[in-house]
RNA sequence: GAAGGUGUAGCUCAGCUGGUAGAGCAGCGGCCUUUUAAGCCGUUGGUCGGGAGUUCGAUUCUCCCCACCUUCACCA
């Protein structure tokens, strides 16, 4: 503060600081301490005819302002909302007249009056007392809005989406549906905490920091620690340290946190992201396919009052029952070939067919995948699951009970894209180890995103894991949805940014 | 990683084929005691993302760099 340099502030910023050093010379701090409201902005205007004509203390930021000579109208926002406030000279006294004189758009205050409508109908708290708490010393973006018709008319929106992402703060407070829609990614997330421990189910927590990474197809990012002198991996998924807790006997376990995957950065993925996931002890992929429906369809109706939603103009609805398609059938539908049980040849002369590009080193199981993502998953608006994926897919997946080719594994899709992944959970320690190796083997060839081999996860799988069903639900997506938001970076805080230079 | 687009006052934007910048809002001064995109009068404010080049002269043309957006690639 003290290097600050007052010569290189613009002009309204140097007016600032002389309101707020000639605030200081009348004796008012211009940073308080705390200040006691009986009352918030909303629930004033709700109940307007409990409130009318009483004393309130009400606490805000000043979002609007204004003068007329002797008199002054102003808006204040606290967290609930907006209310006008009514500040007269003879009311308040000069001082204190004086002293509001010398405020400004983005000061916080608190304000003590009574409660009346004015002329124009708009409830109204007409102040006996206002006190600076915080002096605004940054301008805000001046956001002004006009209902005509009904329809809310904004003018010179704060809508940089960069200035948006790195200046969160300041997109809260001017953008009134930004802070909604982290109130709702709030309320999804707390509607699936209660959904899961309503059924008895424990969360935990894991490692973050971990010395081998697994659990997922993905490139990890890598740090270190200094007194163990050895490299840690940001973990990409939760998987294998759950699935070590379903081991050590507890049978429902979930953990709702941050994956972290060094990939590209889309309007679909940020780098750093929160994932659910859940283990459940004695139950399968089936079991799993009635929770996800279930849990989704709770989630809405809690934090919606709806399963259906309009997500980017398309009419969406979480409404249970979901399709459950297999792949192979899914790929019969949406290209006519069927490529069940075809060699890696016969499926890359397909992906050719099809013009899916494919990699030289790719095996069956990844030509595959190729061919559903393209194909497939866009024409999955609606919630489907897409199960029985190959074995190849799936180095974590349980082989289906009644072909050896595929393994018990679904996906729920949305609008084409994922928002849950889950199987039966490979339990048998010696094809888990032939899978690792499996694995082993692409990430020699080349495939970076092949998964490493556990030891300790075969050993606590050797212990003997029960029969478990596991799912992982991407959050961020799932409030995407609910939010009808176009980017992960609208739904997520802070959304990781290159630093401006 | 590739292609395209954008970057001008605190905010939203305008600036045609090069002549060193404008508007509205905000700010500042004045008038105004039920206004509300308040109004009226006056006024301040910009290394035109950064750097280099071409030119008598660059916001405008060229090149490099940076950030963001979109699409694709990659990726759940």
């Amino acid at each position: 503060m003290s290097e600050e340099h007052i010569e290189d502030l613009n002009e309204v910023m140097k007016a600032r600081r002389a309101k707020l050093a000639k605030l200081q010379e009348m004796g008012v701090n211009p940073f308080t301490y705390s200040f006691d409201r009986s009352a918030s902005a909303l629930t004033i205007l709700e109940q307007f005819e409990s409130f009318e004509n009483k004393t309130v203390t009400i606490a805000g930021r000043i979002m609007s302002l204004r003068r007329m000579g002797k008199a002054s109208f102003a808006h204040i926002m606290d967290v609930s909302g907006r209310i006008q406030i009514y500040v007269r000279l003879d009311r308040v006294g000069e001082k204190s007249f004086a002293v509001f004189g010398l405020l400004d758009i983005g000061d916080i205050i608190g304000v003590k009056g009574t409660v009346f409508k004015t002329h124009a109908g708009e409830i109204t708290v007409l102040a006996d007392e206002v006190e600076l708490l915080s002096k605004n010393l940054h301008p805000l973006p001046i956001v002004k809005e006009r209902v005509e018709d009904g329809r809310k008319i904004t003018y010179d929106a704060f809508a940089d989406t960069e200035l948006r992402y790195r200046q969160r703060y300041i997109d809260l407070l001017v953008n009134s549906q930004v802070k909604e829609i982290f109130i709702t990614r709030s309320r999804i997330i707390s509607a699936m905490r209660r959904y899961l421990d309503e059924r008895g189910y424990l969360e935990v927590e894991t490692p973050v920091l971990q010395p081998l990474y697994g659990g997922a197809a993905a490139r990890p990012f890598t740090t270190h620690h200094n007194t163990l002198d050895m490299t840690l991996y940001l973990r990409i998924a939760d998987e294998l340290y759950l699935k070590r807790l379903i081991v050590g006997g507890y049978e429902g376990v979930y953990e709702i946190s941050k994956d972290f995957r060094n990939e590209g950065i889309d309007r679909t993925h940020n780098p750093e992201f929160t994932m659910m996931e859940l283990y459940v002890a004695y139950k399968d992929y089936h079991f799993m396919m009635d929770l996800v429906e279930e849990m989704v369809n709770f989630i809405c109706q809690e934090v919606l009052g709806t399963t259906s939603v309009t997500y980017q103009g398309q009419e969406i609805d979480f409404k249970a029952p979901w399709p459950r398609l297999p792949m192979f059938e899914a790929i019969r539908q949406y290209t006519g070939l069927d490529l069940y049980a075809k060699s890696r040849d016969e499926l890359r002369r397909a992906a050719k067919t099809l013009q899916v590009e494919i990699e030289s080193f790719w095996d069956g199981g990844k030509i595959l995948d190729e061919i559903v993502k393209n194909k497939v998953e866009p024409n999955l608006v609606q919630p489907t699951f897409l199960c029985d994926y190959p074995v190849e897919l799936s180095p974590l997946a349980k082989r289906h009970r009644n072909d050896d080719r595929l393994v018990e594994r679904f996906e729920s899709f949305v609008a084409g894209r994922e928002i849950s992944n889950a199987f039966s959970e490979l339990n048998d320690p010696i094809d888990q180890r032939q899978r690792f190796e499996q694995q082993m083997t692409l990430k020699e060839a080349g495939d970076e995103e092949a998964q490493m081999l556990d030891e300790d996860f075969i050993h606590a799988l050797e212990i003997g894991m029960p029969p478990t069903a596991g799912l992982g639900m991407g959050i961020d997506r799932l409030v995407m949805f609910l939010t009808d938001a176009a980017s992960i970076r609208d739904v997520i805080f802070f959304p990781t940014m290159r630093p401006e230079k």
